[in-house]
DNA sequence: CGACTCGTATGATGATCATCATGCGAAATT
DNA sequence: AATTTCGCATGATGATCATCATACGAGTCG
């Protein structure tokens, strides 16, 4: 490893990281290539050097984004199934995650963009959601998967990302802050129904 | 009425509903003018005869679709709380919903959008949820809505825009699917816990 | 019928931004 | 040590786009 390709290295990895903060932060589109390069302590010309495309970067910056995330936030122990996806939404579904999204899930932060992104880009996504519904599987003993606990990973990523975005949008903080209380206590309900009320029409 | 003001407000009802289409489509950023002047008959310079901005055109767009799509959505009958809402999620998920982004649900269109969106935006998308919270709560009778019903309208909401958006984030077509039915089936439950496996470690 | 009002059309203007051509200087190679 | 390589900086270029100034022409009102 010479010393010009460790450099242009260590650059890259300085690049990605503006990169996935200013893509979750500001959107696929709304993240100027200038400003990135700025917080990467380069020139905005050498990011040709770097990748081929803007839409390059958006891939790779997403990429890394989830990557990095997902080390984070496979750490833990847990007694149960249950109480493992309790706890992930209790640690995905709070107020700082929900004002640091430039440092948060990529998915929550990209969501409607990738509804409008190429094709490439959504083949991106599709397999990093695959990757974190495996991470949140991913038990100790490390059997094989049984296909409804993929399905559980499933509702609650999408809960998350339902949640935090709802709580994101919303100015009034109050009604955010609900939001994210109302999504975790109802992935913390161990054995309970998914609902608070009962079934009767006049339950209170 | 006089026939100049009574043609300047369809011509406004036209760029709303082009506006509303394109906002959805494209983002709140990635909607032109001039793209949405052009679907509704005018030319762009006219643009400032009826909104005084961008934003403004922004804002009252997202509240048309919103209001529109809730008269199609609270429409019909339920035999029960619990009904109601596995009926919302079943119409919701929907393959042709998820296909159709510029004619439906807003918030699932541009809720990372409105993260990153100025103050009055979001002030705007905090009160459009709460109207649609108290949609998804409005039962027949009419009582006060017990807060407990709120929280499951939140519930719901927030499953169905997670779902949605990551369904559409998805470029593959089973993953997507499968999204959609998880989210659905969860809601469906109507007594039943809100994950599929039971609570012991070793489930299969 | 004539004057004026106002909704719309046309055509700038200026800003932002992705992309690329060119050049420099330090590191690598012989 | 001379030459080549290549990572980076600088400065265009061209495209897109919001915004606005100006002009026209049909509707309105005296």
């Amino acid at each position: 490893m010479t010393k010009r390709s460790e450099q242009k290295q260590e650059a890259r990895a300085r690049i990605l990281d503006a990169g996935a903060a200013h893509v979750r932060g500001d959107g696929l589109d709304g993240a100027g290539i200038a400003a990135i390069m700025r917080d990467a302590g380069l020139t905005h010309g050498t990011f040709y050097a770097h990748f081929t495309d803007k839409a390059d970067l958006a891939e790779a910056s997403f990429r890394h984004a989830l990557t990095r995330g997902r080390a984070a936030w496979t750490r833990g122990e847990d007694q149960s199934w249950r109480g493992r996806l309790a706890r992930l939404a209790r640690r995905y579904l709070t107020p700082k995650h929900r004002d640091h999204r430039e440092e948060g899930c990529a998915f929550a932060a990209l969501g409607a963009d990738a509804a409008r992104a190429p094709a490439e880009f959504r083949r991106a996504f599709g397999e990093e959601l695959q990757r974190s519904i495996d991470a949140v599987c991913a038990a100790p003993e490390d059997g094989p998967v049984p296909e409804r606990r993929r399905d559980d990973a499933i509702l609650l990523l999408s809960l998350c990302v339902g949640g935090m975005t709802l709580a994101r949008g919303v100015g009034d903080r109050a009604l955010s802050d609900r939001i994210l209380r109302v999504c975790r206590s109802a992935m913390a309900r161990e054995t309970g129904p998914l609902l608070s009320s009962g079934g009767n029409d006049n339950d209170q």
